[in-house]
DNA sequence: TCAAACTAAATTGTCGACAATTTTGAAATG
DNA sequence: CATTTCAAAATTGTCGACAATTTAGTTTGA
């Protein structure tokens, strides 16, 4: 197993770093986003029992620096803890799922509702900009490339900004995005609705620009709604 | 400052613990929740910053558990924290608490719309028998007592359990109704509402029994935005 | 006097070790 | 053979110390 960490920090910088540089980063910090990618991917299996010790020496820092990344993520809601027994990834199930797809249609259909209100012009044309550009690498590749990959995220994710709701912000793009992509990822989201996504963004946008709140916040519901039905159905099928 | 913890666990069964001893609790745990209580209370004012080393000599613990604690304060959303710098009591704001408003009102609006759907008629009863209760209390006390104490909550609290939705559970009752606490403890909150918050209660309830998870929702969400309007209100007017 | 530079103190980040608890698995018992 | 008991091993919880960074205070220089 490759050790993560070079053992001497190479130190080449005489002169005053960029005046900007605002990532002041920490090693616990670090571990905590590879770790997050790590579980995300499916590359740490949903819900295998982490061993701290294990862990420490992949990464070649201490438990108590592992223990903080830990911490963090069972914050982003990654990882579950019990008293003495330690963490352990979450495991993903189809019922959890829906529970996901329920929170989602509540929360993103008020960041809809919001977005309406405070979108900037330009944000907005923004956002049309990000969505022909997913049309277009979409008419290139094949059928299921759309939801599969992090574009149908992207267009959620500037409407949730465009909410103006830090808490919201919050809630949704760094403790629920990241289980929607572990799920994406590892179960391979239902995605006969490519075709019908496209249009359904593309109403979700259109209310927003006409400043019709109410509308908007209908359209994402449903919008996510289908989704959640789509795997309801399958799951009834199997 | 008076030590928290003797010197000496006391140890008097010899026999095996109650069987069903669910309490397996540790040091970090105990006192994350007392600092959450001190937190929410204002004992330790909003905005102020955490200094570990003299928490960990109050509560007589290494700093390592105390910052367990603290790690789950941060995901708990009373602490921030900044790399290098340390944790910080969240600021309160007239501000944060509409979007505080914003968010309840979109996730309690679909709790009560699934509690419409879930809710065994038991459940229901224990709700307006719950309600009654508060009535009873009120009637007594002085007007604006219901809406400050801790009554309100456990309404809304049962309807959230009544949905069913786990992930709903932990977001509304772990992560925003401490802060939710916090506004009320430390702003003292608007109640020329108290005698209406009946009513609405009531008619949330019906809803619910009645099965009828749209009104349900819809219902709910009017209750908990006329909160964020006398907010809003009272914030024009200063 | 004010601001920049430097030094000292305090705070957070990280480490390794020990204690408490759980898990493993072999031995004992029926 | 299945179940219980018990001891050893492994894992998590907790501790205190050191390193890295930030903050406070003092000195210096214009």
């Amino acid at each position: 197993m490759t050790k993560l960490r070079p053992k001497f920090k190479i130190v080449d910088n005489m002169m005053p770093a960029p005046v900007s540089n605002l990532k002041v980063t920490t090693r616990a910090e670090t571990v905590f986003t590879g770790l997050r990618q790590r579980i995300v991917e499916g590359e740490i299996a949903m819900g295998s029992k982490i061993s701290e010790p294990e862990l420490a020496r992949y990464y070649d820092i201490s438990r108590s620096t592992l223990r903080d990344a830990l911490s963090r993520l069972e914050g982003s809601g990654l990882l579950e803890r019990k008293a003495n027994i330690g963490y352990r990834v979450v495991t993903l199930s189809t019922e959890k799922l829906l529970e996901l797809f329920r929170v989602r249609e509540s929360l993103e259909g008020m960041a809809c509702y919001l977005a309406a209100q405070n979108m900037t012009a330009a944000q907005i044309a923004e956002l049309r900009e990000l969505l022909a550009d997913h049309e277009k690498n979409e008419a290139l590749q094949q059928g299921e490339a759309y939801f599969q990959k992090a574009g149908d995220l992207d267009f959620h994710f500037k409407i949730v900004f465009g909410s103006a709701n830090q808490l919201l912000i919050r809630l949704l793009c760094e403790e629920l995005y990241y289980l929607v992509r572990m799920y994406r990822f590892q179960f391979g989201m239902a995605s006969p609705r490519a075709k019908k996504a496209f249009t359904e963004h593309h109403n979700i946008i259109q209310a927003i620009e006409d400043k019709d709140g109410e509308l908007a916040e209908i359209l994402m519901r449903r919008h996510i709604s289908a989704s959640r039905l789509n795997v309801e159905k399958r799951m009834n099928t199997l």
